[in-house]
Formats: C-alpha cells, structure tokens, sequence
DNA sequence: CGAGCCCTTGACACTGTTCAAGGGCGGTGG
DNA sequence: CCACCGCCCTTGAACAGTGTCAAGGGCTCG
C-alpha cells in the first residue's frame, strides 16, 4: 500500500510559524517529517504553557480527525517539514483496513499518557526535577527515532521553551541547567544536550519510562 | 441494543479503594456509575498528583482498552459504583457497530483535552487561579450531567485531595479558599461548592470550557 | 470518652520570579 | 567590512508565593 500517495506533497515551514491555531475547524492531519512542533495552551494574558512537544514521525494533530477543532495551537519550534492527510482519506483507510484505527487510536492514546506525564511533573516535581524529567523524556524519544544515543541529542529549543515545557521562567531555567552542569548531570549548549550520566538523572527526578509504553504490541490480539 | 447486558453487575467500591493498579493487563474497561474516581500518577517518594477526575457517567479506564495497561492508578474518592465491560466484548461491538468505535475514540480524547488543560493550569496559573480553575471546570461537568445547576454542587473531596489536583499542599489549599471566600467566588464546605460569581471565577482563572467539546457532535460526517 | 481525620492558623524557610544589567553571537544594512 | 540591532544566555539583588512545621479545634466513629 503506497501509504505516500495519500499524503500531500511535504511542505516546509518556517520556525516559529503557526501550523494550526486552536479552535478552527481542521480537516486533515498533519504528519512531521522533519524538525520539532510543539503544541501550545495560551491564556489572554499571554501565559504560554507546552502541552506536548512532537518529534518526526509522530503525526501533531490526529487528535483533531475526531475532534474537529483543537483546544491548542500547533506551532514550529523549528523549521520544519509536514506532510497532511484529508480527514476524509482517513476514514476511507480506516474503513478499509480496520486495524489501522485501533492504530491511530493507540497513537492518540500515547500522547495522552505523555500528557498525564507532564501534568504530573508540573504538580509534583521542583525545578530541578522538572528539567531533569524533561530531558529524560527527550534522550529517550529522540533515541527511539535513531536520533542520538540516549546520552548526547540535538535538541534546538532556546531556555524560554525549555521554560514554557517546564512550567519555569527561562531565567529560572539558566540556573537549574547551570547546576545541573555543575554536578555532572547534563551539558546543554548550541543546541546539543549531553548526558553524561542518565541513570543519575533518571534517579534524581524519579524518572521512568512507562508512560512510552516501548515494546508494547499495538492494540487488540 | 441492550447496553447493559453487555456489562457485568453493578459492583460497589469502598472509598479510598483502588480500583486499577498501574502496570498491570487490563482484560475489562470501567464505566463509573456513581460517585467520583480519581486517576493518580505517583513517584518513589509518595508524591501523587491526580492526573483525572471522573464523574458518574465516564469510563475511568476506556484507554486501557487499546493501551492494554494503565500508566496510573485509579481510585475511588468516595464509594462507587460501577459496570464493567470485557474488552472482547468492546471488540465485538465496535466490529459490529463501527460509529461505536469513533464514539469511544473521542471519549478518550475529551480526556486528553482535560489532561492539556490540567498541564496548563499546573504550569502556568498561580494558586488562587488553579484552584479557581478547578472550581469552574467541577461546576461546569456537574452541571452537564445534571448534579447542581452550574452554581451550587456537591463536590465531597478533602482539601487534600484538592492540593493533589492543584499541586499545591494541603494547608495551602486551605489558606486560598479562605482568600476565595472573603472574595466572595467560593464557599467550600461539608462537600458543597457554591460559586455565587461563576463568571468572576472564570474571569480571575482566565477559564474557558473550550476544551470540553460541549455541542460537538460526535466524529465523522 | 478517646482516637483519628480534617480544617485552620501562625511563624518561618525556601523556591522561584521579577527586574535589571551586561556579554556573546549572528544577521543586516550602510 | 564594519557597526548596529536583536536575540539568547547569564548573573545579581530584592521580592513574592508556597511549603514546612507545629499547634489547636471540631467532628465522627468506635
């Protein structure tokens, strides 16, 4: 099945662009080939929080083929490549291969544990803790698409995104990154983050990977 | 269609009892008859951050169905009520009624949705307004499935479970709705809410109930 | 009557924010 | 080619918000 053919032509988008404002109607889904999207929660005072941050390969809104509309905005973080696919052509090879459904509805699935994830990192964690998890999260994910290691990855965000994905103050954010240089735990600089030492980090902010659900088969024997 | 035959006989839980333990296979999924259910993502250290809240009428685990095992626990806040329904059956029905199957889908996104939106009330809202926040969402989801008329309903959680929801402790919780009180938006007490200002609450939490997807209709033309 | 839970209040410590200033770097236009 | 501007990071000092610890009161249940 040339699955390609029922994508449209990629198209590249530049950093910081918009790709999809919270609360229009959407009528396709929008896979990232290249590059990083976060998705943003924005209130009138102009508070930025992350909700979830999108690596290639992960589609950043097929929640919106069953809800229409998002609660969210879906920005370029960097620049970026996407390919979207019609709503209506979903349907059709949901229809036509059922299992691709429970697919799609895993892969929703795994962005709402992420979600939880993060919720309970803004509730429970300090600062240090916080950056801590994140960056966890991010070796891992980025390893997991052969991008890295698991201890060195490219991760181009400035210290106000780290900031907005952390619940934290970019200002805030330089200090924690600072101590945790200090005691050995993460270098991050130009865009590179190095960690010499992931059990350690993972053991400091109580980190563990569940939530990826890796190696889990995917949905129904 | 006989619903109700599909699931198994109303059980009673305990309060405080645990309802699914986290990691392990989930072979049924919940439909919360009565009372409240809370999903809780904990750490090592015993910090838990409640990561959802259910009202009667919502499955506490349909994600469970395609995740096959839960990222969190689930536990009741009060004594319930609840059906269970084996997940070869929801197999069946959803072979059999394929709109079933978009209909549970989007269910488990209106959770994400509420999951996005606790990430940001925990990481970007200050105390007073993550509790206020709180308030307007528990007004506005009693009110739909018709307890309490958007205004005055019964919520019966301790302050502490409240901190758990908001991330902050429980004397602190206690000390901001002392503030809420004098200021006229809430009165909490012996279970009760009553939001004499529902707008000025959601003026002061910048609320908007966007994300609950009240009026949509259900996925796919 | 006593035990335990829940809520409240106070004093104090600490974490993270705000405001401000300065340095490095890259891009742009003169 | 150089000067300038804007963005990003860093650091300091003062401050605000929230947690911690502790004590006491009310209530329910045994």
């Amino acid at each position: 099945m040339a699955l390609e053919a029922l994508f449209a032509p990629p198209r590249q988008i530049a950093a910081r662009e918009e790709i999809v404002p919270a609360g229009v109607d959407v009528r396709h889904s929008t896979l990232l080939l290249s590059g990083l999207v976060g998705r943003y929660r924005s209130d009138a005072q102009g508070r930025r929080q992350l909700v979830a941050l999108h690596l290639p390969g992960e589609f950043v809104d097929l929640h919106g083929y069953p809800l229409q509309r998002l609660d969210h905005s879906v920005e370029a973080l960097t620049p970026v490549s996407v390919a979207t696919i019609g709503h209506s052509r979903l349907t059709a090879l949901i229809e036509g291969f059922p299992h691709l459904g429970r697919i799609f509805w895993f892969s929703t699935l795994l962005d709402a544990a992420t979600s939880r994830e993060w919720t309970f990192r803004l509730g429970r964690l300090d600062a240090e803790e916080r950056v801590a998890h994140f960056f966890c999260e991010m070796a891992i994910r980025f390893h997991a698409i052969g991008h890295g290691d698991g201890r060195r990855f490219r991760l181009p965000l400035t210290q106000t995104d780290l900031g907005e994905a952390c619940g934290l103050t970019n200002v805030h954010v330089s200090r924690v990154l600072g101590s945790l240089r200090t005691r050995g735990l993460i270098t991050y600089a130009d865009g590179i983050a190095e960690l010499p030492d992931p059990d350690g980090l993972a053991t400091l902010s109580g980190y563990s990977a569940d939530y990826l659900y890796f190696g889990d088969t995917h949905p129904i024997p």
